[in-house]
DNA sequence: CTGTTGCCTTGATCTGAAACAAGGACCCGG
DNA sequence: CCGGGTCCTTGTTTCAGATCAAGGCAACAG
């Protein structure tokens, strides 16, 4: 039976732990540890040696890649249940900070390494979910590449309308949602690859051509999403 | 003892297949097939049933990603001894393409599958090289998105001459060094997320700053790494 | 109530790279 | 030797998005 830590655990069943039977799911307690974080604090820095890995099990993550001069790029975002972390790496690459408070649960890299030699199904599922981060990857680098101003904001709202609605309501994005951002401006910018003055235009475009409405800095109602569409595949 | 296949491959030391004994490289070549594809060739396409994965015994291919319109990016480039293919993917999400002649030793997607549950130290390193790959497309994910034009193209030249280098000298990239270059100029913008236009003069520029000399389309000699470090880091 | 701070919007200007256009070098087949 | 590829370079023009600059607005502390 799993212990404590675990019973309660919101996303028990989403986290590489879903992997687990009872058995391993003791054992691998055995190993976690919980810890919290706020808003704005780094969890792991670029250069640092990589001693820890984890899961997250509330709130979201950013991972940054920057050049020497301080340019900076969100090259990754973590919500509840994506595992966090580079096993098999001497040191960390990039910085990972949370944009929310958040709660995460942390292994140490070796032991961890050690547990999935020992547990294949968990290795398994952790190389079909690196395997599809990469995919995501991928298709990001088109994205920062090839897209638009107009067509990068598009697809990020439409990313995020649908991770939003997942959380409380079926699938399904058409006739007005509305939702909060779960970011400002500025990250937007860095996950897009532009700067704040942009988005905040582009978001202006797309509310005069009542695509959205706009309340507050954080709540957004899409009133067409097939416009949306729209200017996502073609602006 | 290895199969008729192996015992002269190239790779044998560096693919996938270097995980495993000869009990096992007897039961994964009865799963392969060599193939031989002509440069220009597709070997997968986006959208396509995943039906194979492979690993590359000799030449390049490029992954390319685009978009609906027309507008592509090169979002990997694999050289011998890398593994190609998507696991686990029903389908494929973007398309393969050889850049060069080259040769394949294919393996059905579903079997290999299977033959990694039996072989968990080809999953181990299947997972390792994952998160290598991983890393590296993030890494590309700041340069598309932040470095200038003149710092992607000296980037690159660097890698390139790296990944030259490796194959005749020991590394070390001081003091002038000739290759040639793995692609063309339309290639290197594909991966650089620029045109061909822009390429072209990036070189002049560096052969201008007596940084390089160029002879021919394709030989490079890198004449100043120094001048060539600082360009890719600062320009 | 007031000053401060963080975040967002809007306007004006500048600029790096794209787009467009023309021509050169090289290779190959006939 | 010629004609037609393919690939590369160079010049000119254009434009999307960066940069610079100035406020607006809400939250919050004193």
């Amino acid at each position: 039976m799993p212990t404590e830590i675990c019973v309660d655990c919101p996303v028990r069943e989403h986290a590489l732990c879903s992997s687990l039977n009872d058995e391993g799911v003791i054992a691998f307690t055995g190993l976690c540890q919980r810890r919290c974080v706020t808003a704005g604090e780094t969890v792991m820095w670029a250069g640092d040696e990589s001693r820890i890995c984890a899961n997250l099990v509330s709130g979201v993550l950013k991972m940054v890649a920057a050049t020497a001069d301080g340019r900076e790029q969100i090259v990754g975002l973590f919500y509840p249940a994506d595992f966090v972390g580079e096993p098999y790496a001497e040191e960390h690459a990039f910085t990972v900070t949370a944009l929310t408070n958040a709660e995460l649960c942390t292994v140490q890299r070796r032991p961890f390494e050690h547990f999935l030699e020992e547990h294949a199904r968990m290795e398994n599922l952790l190389l079909q979910r690196t395997l599809r981060a990469l995919k995501e990857a991928r298709g990001r680098m088109l994205s920062l590449a090839r897209l638009s101003a107009g067509e990068k904001v598009a697809g990020l709202l439409i990313d995020m309308a649908a991770r939003a609605e997942r959380c409380v309501r079926r699938p399904g994005l058409d006739h007005p949602v509305t939702f909060d951002l779960p970011m400002t401006r500025g990250h937007m910018a860095d996950v897009l690859g532009m700067t704040i003055e942009t988005v905040s235009r582009q978001l202006t475009k797309l509310k005069g051509a009542g695509v959205l409405a706009l309340s507050g800095n954080r709540t957004v109602t899409i009133k067409d999403a097939h416009a949306l569409r729209a200017w996502a595949a073609a602006r």
